[in-house]
DNA sequence: GGGCCCGCAGGG
DNA sequence: CCCTGCGGGCCC
């Protein structure tokens, strides 16, 4: 499996392939190969949990596609500019082409050097909006005029914020301009306090709504504040150029944020200015920019914005701020007290400590959670499961209909096929990812799949018989097993049974009108080709809707009783291995579905093996110390990179082209379309366009 | 190529 | 909670 490891600002983005149980450490000497940042600079967030050297992808939950932060950090006393790792950083700006916006920077800084603005000054904390609407803690690193607007306003008073990340000076600055910054969000929201039509600012994730997202303006709705359900119903208010996304549910009700507007500096620094005006340095870059409470009043003893124990805004340069919370301590007034600051990049307050601890306990356990900790590899039993999908979850999931929902899903195709058993559930068409049976044993069962597993089971494609499950020792973690024992007519296989249009029969029973049974979605997987004419090439295929027609127990090859099910086909879409079916399904234009990202890591994967194979065949000198190279590069974290070869696009692509007929959509916007629920109401779909 | 054994998801 | 399971990759 792989992740996406980005940088906050997304500017640079790398696929990885990993495995659940690949260590942090390990992780970041991959994100250094491909990202150039050494590992002693990386800071990694998931969910926004730092993740911590000595814990494992599993550890924090890692899944398929997931997105890592990244995000580089200055180390301290690291100012030797002859260090590997800055050569590394260097070098790699300079093959970069230059960006329009530096070249400004450099020219502005020569002519004017941080100016302030009506509203801001150098240094202030900001929150600074990025084009999908979403909000960054950034600082202002500088200010300088646009020559180009002409009028000011609110909106835009001619300037230009450069913002970027405090504490991490490689940052390319952001330049822009009024109504794309504003002060930093800090004060909360109660949601009791909350009421339709206000705007506050919110944690939405806009492609996962029931994850955690990034933070968005939201017009609010619907405010819902009984005990079994707290949440807000409202629009997230994306880039101005769009509609805003209506009817979001936000959940996450305990994390709402006042919106600052623009304070004039005049305000802003009030009355203390005539009092303390040497202070002023310190203003713009020790706390909120606006403190709710004292109104940054410099005289005044504040807790939110001074220090936190006793108040005051003196000594500054004895403050120390926590990482976590962002309030401020003397150091002096810390229980112990401490002589000096701590040489350390990240400090918690003493309150926060406390839950740091709780997470290190929870990185380390999932004892937290009991059923994670029961898990094998939480007993340290050491067995990878590999980087590919044994043990992959879904990255979606089909909400179109129930899980017991009957009959077919709607917009997926007769002739539909996935890669992998996990992608078959995401669709909604089978959702166990391995068992072969879905049902409830008080309703019936909703769907089978076919995949060989069963030497007895005869296919004959509109009929095919079919074994319940059951009657296997599974011990020792397996998920299947010879059968060992008599399998009885409960669960799946009580479920199968009811799905027969005659009253339930231990004895089994046959159905007289068998098209009146329940019907039960039938996949077949590639497997069964072993046994069966009728099973796809690749992956699994949806072959329609069948009906049981008796159910009777057997003895099995193994000598116990086993259930046997006859399935007969009742569907008026033709049938995928007939020749109507696969012009149908040519003109439908169905392709393979993969998990996101699939092909384009299987392709790398591919190139990297290529790589390896030339790199060891054509004895070539380069190679060799090319790999050499990288082997001490890995080694001291530190090496030149200037060497990576540049894949010149070799060859053909590695995948081979589906042939098709005419006009097909592109996969991602067909499985849009023929997941959009309002569109298959009104019977819309890839096929009717 | 066959044995081993893992998380995930969902029913009971 | 506990139990189950016609996947899937890795190791030998």
């Amino acid at each position: 499996m792989y992740v996406k490891v980005r940088t906050m600002d997304g500017s640079q983005t790398a696929v990885i392939t990993i495995s659940k149980l690949t260590s942090i450490n390990d992780f970041r000497n991959m994100v250094d190969e491909k990202m150039k940042v050494p590992p002693e600079r990386q800071r990694l967030f998931y969910r926004g949990k730092q993740m911590e050297d000595g814990y494992s992808m599993f550890d924090y939950g890692i899944n398929m596609n997931d997105v890592i932060q990244l995000m580089p950090k200055q180390v301290l006393g690291e100012i030797n500019t002859n260090t590997p790792s800055k050569t590394v950083d260097s070098e790699k700006k300079k093959s970069e082409p230059i960006k329009d916006e530096s070249v400004d920077e450099d020219m502005d800084t020569k002519e004017e050097i941080k100016r302030d603005s009506k509203h801001y000054r150098s240094g202030d904390l900001v929150d600074a909006k990025y084009g999908d609407g979403s909000w960054w803690e950034r600082q202002i690193s500088n200010i300088t005029v646009d020559e180009e607007v002409t009028e000011a306003s609110y909106h835009d008073d001619g300037m230009k914020y450069h913002v970027k990340f405090e504490r991490f000076e490689d940052d390319d600055p952001l330049v822009l301009s009024l109504d794309y910054i504003r002060p930093r969000a800090h004060a909360k929201v109660q949601l009791e306090d909350v009421n339709p039509g206000d705007v506050i600012m919110v944690n939405y994730n806009v492609d996962q709504p029931e994850n955690r997202g990034h933070w968005y303006d939201c017009k609010v709705k619907k405010v819902f504040l009984s005990k079994s359900r707290k949440e807000i119903i409202g629009s997230i208010l994306v880039d101005d150029s769009e509609k805003p996304i209506d009817d979001c549910k936000i959940s996450l009700v305990k994390e709402l944020y006042k919106i600052n507007k623009h304070i004039r500096l005049a305000v802003r620094d009030g009355i203390p200015e005539t009092e303390t005006i040497e202070d002023s340095p310190v203003k713009g870059n020790s706390g909120s920019p606006n403190c709710t409470k004292c109104k940054d009043n410099k005289g005044r003893k504040c807790k939110d914005c001074g220090c936190h124990t006793c108040g005051g805004k003196d000594n500054p340069d004895k403050q120390l701020m926590c990482d976590e919370c962002d309030q401020a301590f003397h150091i002096y007034c810390l229980d112990p007290p401490m002589e000096a600051l701590p040489d350390v990049d990240e400090w918690f307050c003493p309150l926060c400590k406390n839950d740091e601890t709780e997470i290190v306990r929870l990185g380390e356990g999932l004892k937290h959670s009991k059923r994670k900790s029961q898990m094998p590899s939480s007993k340290g039993t050491g067995r990878d499961w590999g980087k590919g999908f044994a043990c992959a979850g879904r990255q979606k999931s089909c909400n179109l209909v129930p899980t017991n929902h009957f009959g077919p899903i709607p917009g997926v195709e007769v002739g539909t096929c996935w890669k992998f058993r996990i992608n078959v559930s995401e669709s909604g068409v089978h959702r166990p990812p391995v068992a072969g049976i879905a049902g409830r044993e008080s309703e019936g069962a909703q769907s089978v799949v076919l995949a060989g597993g069963y030497e007895d089971d005869v296919d004959d494609g509109d009929k095919f018989t079919y074994t319940g499950s059951g009657g296997r020792d599974l011990s020792g973690n397996k998920r299947t097993a010879e059968q060992s024992m008599d399998q009885e007519l409960t669960r799946m296989n009580k479920a199968l049974a009811l799905n027969v249009n005659a009253r339930l029969n231990k004895e089994g029973a046959e159905a007289e009108d068998w098209k009146g049974g329940k019907p039960v979605r039938v996949i077949r997987n590639a497997k069964g080709r072993k046994h069966s004419n009728y099973a796809p090439e690749e992956g699994n295929r949806y072959d329609g809707i069948y009906k049981i027609v008796k159910y009777w127990p057997e003895k099995g090859k193994s000598g116990f009783k086993v259930w046997r099910y006859m399935f007969r086909r009742d569907d008026t879409t033709p049938a995928p291995w007939t020749e109507e079916g696969e012009k149908r399904i040519e003109e439908l234009g169905l392709t393979m579905i993969y998990p996101e990202g699939y092909l384009e890591a299987q392709a790398e994967k591919e190139k990297e093996k290529e790589k390896a194979k030339a790199g060891s065949e054509s004895d070539s000198d380069e190679e060799e110390t090319k790999k050499k190279k990288r082997k001490n590069k890995r080694k001291s974290k530190g090496g030149d990179a200037q060497s990576d070869p540049e894949d010149n696009e070799n060859k053909s692509p590695p995948s081979k082209k589906k042939k098709t007929c005419g006009y097909t959509l592109e996969k991602d916007l067909a499985d849009m379309i023929n997941n959009d629920t309002e569109m298959s109401k009104l019977g819309i779909n890839v096929r009717s366009l």
